[in-house]
DNA sequence: CACAAGACCTGGCAGC
DNA sequence: TGCTGCCAGGTCTTGT
């Protein structure tokens, strides 16, 4: 489900709800996530006051008035708010109880996310230490993806989807930012030249940007705090359109694994 | 070091 | 209707 648009729309909309507030408890119903929760997270958190909530790449973090909380939604995760007593669903695997009586709530069907609290700077734990830039901040251009495409042969989507190189580019926003570049997904990183990386760039910026303005894409299940979908599907060019008209020749658009991901392409459009 | 493939999990859907 | 196989928004680990 999520990719940096949805993290970033997730972290929006909690964000009013949780900082400043105090955890009054914990309810942990199913601690088998990417990595066990630990034994002791409830006793970690209980009775702490969050002091600000940020995101890195797609990681939430939680900063408390001891440590942090990491929290990353896998595929399947997502966030809501809602009045603590509110009987759990399937696949409600976790609660954090507020002192205003609203607690968050952590669905996750596949389990793929992860939930860690640490005591160290959160910058430097082995989850978010060799992470590369914000493609959304200022060190991420055409210039930087340029450099860091040269000592690799790998194809251009599988750089721009490497959390090393940069964060937050999942498969439908690594498809939708090729297909406006006009690049081949399937193009050999090292020979693309600067300017491309330069559109390239630009074109994940203002794919990432729209994508939060409208409060993330939902195809399947993503829901927004307060459960409702996200609207960026509706300006999708080529993620799930396999065999549509491309929308600026007409050509039908190709689908074809790369690197174990569907990818959408137009055939004639990118090169 | 770079890369490919496998692993983790459940649910939804197409096809029979 | 029910079964089977395949697919899914991520990323860590293993083996070449």
């Amino acid at each position: 489900m999520p990719e940096l648009p949805e993290v970033e729309t997730t972290r929006r909309g909690i964000g009013p709800y949780v900082e400043g507030h105090r955890i009054e408890r914990i309810i942990v119903r199913d601690r088998r996530f990417r990595y066990p929760i630990a034994e002791d997270l409830e006793t970690r958190l209980a009775g702490q006051r969050v002091r600000g909530l940020e995101r890195r790449g797609k990681y939430l973090l939680l900063a408390l008035d001891e440590g942090t909380l990491l929290l990353h939604l896998g595929m399947s995760g997502s966030l809501r708010v809602l009045p603590a007593l509110s009987p759990p669903i399937a696949h409600d695997h976790v609660d954090l109880i507020l002192d205003s009586g609203l607690a968050v709530r952590l669905h996750d069907p596949r389990r793929f996310g992860a939930l860690v609290w640490t005591e160290d700077s959160p910058e430097t734990h082995p989850l978010l230490s060799a992470l590369g830039p914000e493609p959304l901040g200022p060190v991420f251009d055409g210039e930087y993806l340029y450099r860091a495409s040269r000592p690799r042969r790998c194809a251009v989507k599988i750089l721009i989807m490497d959390a090393a190189v940069v964060v937050g580019v999942g498969n439908i926003y690594a498809n939708e930012s090729l297909y406006l570049a006009g690049i081949h997904p399937g193009r050999a990183c090292n020979r693309i030249a600067a300017t491309r990386y330069g559109l390239l760039a630009g074109a994940i910026r203002g794919v990432l940007g729209q994508a939060i303005e409208e409060g993330g894409t939902t195809l399947r299940d993503f829901v927004r705090e307060d459960g409702n979908p996200g609207y960026f599907a509706q300006s999708l060019h080529v993620y799930g359109r396999a065999g549509e008209p491309c929308h600026r020749c007409s050509r039908p658009i190709t689908l074809k694994r790369i690197g174990q991901r569907s990818s959408f392409y137009c055939g004639h459009c990118q090169r």
